[in-house]
DNA sequence: TGTACATCAGTGAACGCGCGTTCACTGATGTAC
DNA sequence: TGTACATCAGTGAACGCGCGTTCACTGATGTAC
C-alpha cells in the first residue's frame, strides 16, 4: 500500500489543508502528525518529508489563516465603496467565513500553539491588530465623508466590530452548531449601525 | 521535607486554586498534575489523595468559573436597580473579572478540555447560555420599562452584550496586558447604549 | 492524663501510553547521454 | 529512443521524552479506652 509520490509543493499543501481540517473537527489539541498523515495517505514519518517539524506546520497552517482574515479585507476594499457598505460587507464574509472555518476561533484561542513559542503569540496578536487597524481605518474614512459620528472613537468601533461577531464564533464553537449565526448578524448590523452613524 | 499535612477539603481547594493560577499563567495545555504539585507544595502523587484524576480537577475548576461567572449577575442584580444601570455594573464587573482572572477566557476556548469529553462541551455551552438568558432577561426587563426601544430583539442584545467584552478579553490575552480594557469598556459602553435604548 | 491503635495525607520509585521524531531502506520518477 | 544514474518521496521499526497514574510504604494526627 505505498501512497503515490507528489511533489512536495503539492503535498504542502494537502497537508495544511488536512491540518486546518483536522483543527477544525477536533481542536488544536488533537491535531497530531499521525492524524494529519493519515488524512493526506501517507505515513507518519513521510510528513517530515515535507516540513521539518510539527511546529512548521502549525505555522504554515498560521500563515494560511492570516492570508485569508486579511485577504478579506482587502477584497472588500476593492469591491464595495463606502465606509457602511464595506463594514456589513465585511461582517457577513466574516460570518460566512468563521461558519465555514472553525478552525481559525480555535487556532487563534487556543493556548496550545502559544505554550513555549511566545514569538507565535506576538504574531497571532500581530494579525489581529492589523486587521483591526484596517477596520479603524474604514471607520475613520466613514467619519470623514459624514456617515460616521464623529465623536465615534475609531479604535472602539473596531473593536466593537469584531464583537459582532466574535461571541457568535464562541457560541457556535461550544454549541454544536446550535446557533444561528446569519440570523444573528443580521439583527446586530443594524443595532451597530445605530451605534455609530450619523443620524439619518 | 515532608509537606504538612492538611485536610482534604482545604487540600481541594488550594489543588483548584493553584490549577487556575496555572492556567492563567501559561494555559490550559500547560496544566499539569506536576505543576499544580509543585504550587501547593507537595508531590504529585499525593495530589490523587484528593482528586481521582486530573479530569476531576478540571470539572472542579469549571465548576468554580460557574460559579463565579454566574454569582456576577445575581449579585448585580440585587446592589442595582433598573436594566441599563444593571448592564452597566455588569460588564464593569465581568471587565475587572477578566483582566484579574485570564484563566476564564483561556479554559472556555480552550479545546483541549474538550477533546474525548463531549459532556465538559456541553456543559460549558450551558453556562453560556444560562448567563446570555440572565442578561437577556435584564434586556426584556428594560424593553418593559421604556428604557430599551421596544424593536431591539432581546437575544441579539445579549449576544453584542457579550461582544462587548470578549474581543478585549482576547487582545488582552495575545497581546501581553498591552491593552487597556477599561477605556475600551468606557468608550463601548455609551456607544451599546446608543444601540438599545430609547432616545432621550 | 497517658497509651495503643486506626486513619489518612504525604513520599518516591516505577509503569505505561501517546506521540513527535529519526534513520536506514525502498522504489518510483525524471534526466543526462 | 533506450539505458544508467541521481534524486527524492514513501515506509516501518525504533527511540525517547513527558506525563498521568499506581502502589507499597512512612509517619503524623486524632480518637478510644
Amino acid at each position: 500500500m505505498r501512497a503515490q509520490k507528489a511533489k512536495t509543493e503539492a503535498r504542502q499543501e494537502q497537508i495544511i489543508e488536512a491540518a486546518l481540517e483536522l483543527i477544525g473537527a477536533e481542536g488544536v489539541n488533537a491535531l497530531s502528525i499521525a492524524g494529519i498523515a493519515e488524512r493526506v495517505g501517507i505515513v507518519p514519518s513521510a510528513l517530515y518529508r515535507h516540513f521539518k517539524s510539527k511546529d512548521d506546520v502549525l505555522d504554515a497552517v498560521l500563515e494560511l489563516l492570516k492570508a485569508r482574515l486579511l485577504g478579506n479585507v482587502t477584497q472588500v476594499r476593492e469591491e464595495t465603496p463606502g465606509a457602511l457598505p464595506r463594514l456589513k460587507s465585511l461582517l457577513m464574509r466574516h460570518a460566512r467565513m468563521l461558519s465555514e472555518n472553525r478552525a481559525i476561533p480555535l487556532v487563534v484561542f487556543s493556548d496550545g500553539i502559544y505554550t513555549g513559542h511566545p514569538e507565535r503569540k506576538a504574531k497571532v496578536a500581530a494579525i489581529i491588530t492589523s486587521y483591526l487597524s484596517k477596520i479603524q481605518k474604514i471607520v475613520e474614512e466613514g467619519i470623514q465623508d459624514g456617515s460616521i459620528r464623529e465623536n465615534v472613537v475609531s479604535t472602539t468601533a473596531s473593536v466593537m466590530f469584531l464583537g459582532l461577531i466574535l461571541p457568535a464564533a464562541v457560541i457556535l464553537n461550544v454549541s454544536e452548531d446550535n446557533f444561528d449565526m446569519n440570523a444573528h448578524v443580521e439583527n446586530a448590523w443594524p443595532a451597530f449601525v445605530r451605534c455609530i452613524a450619523t443620524n439619518t
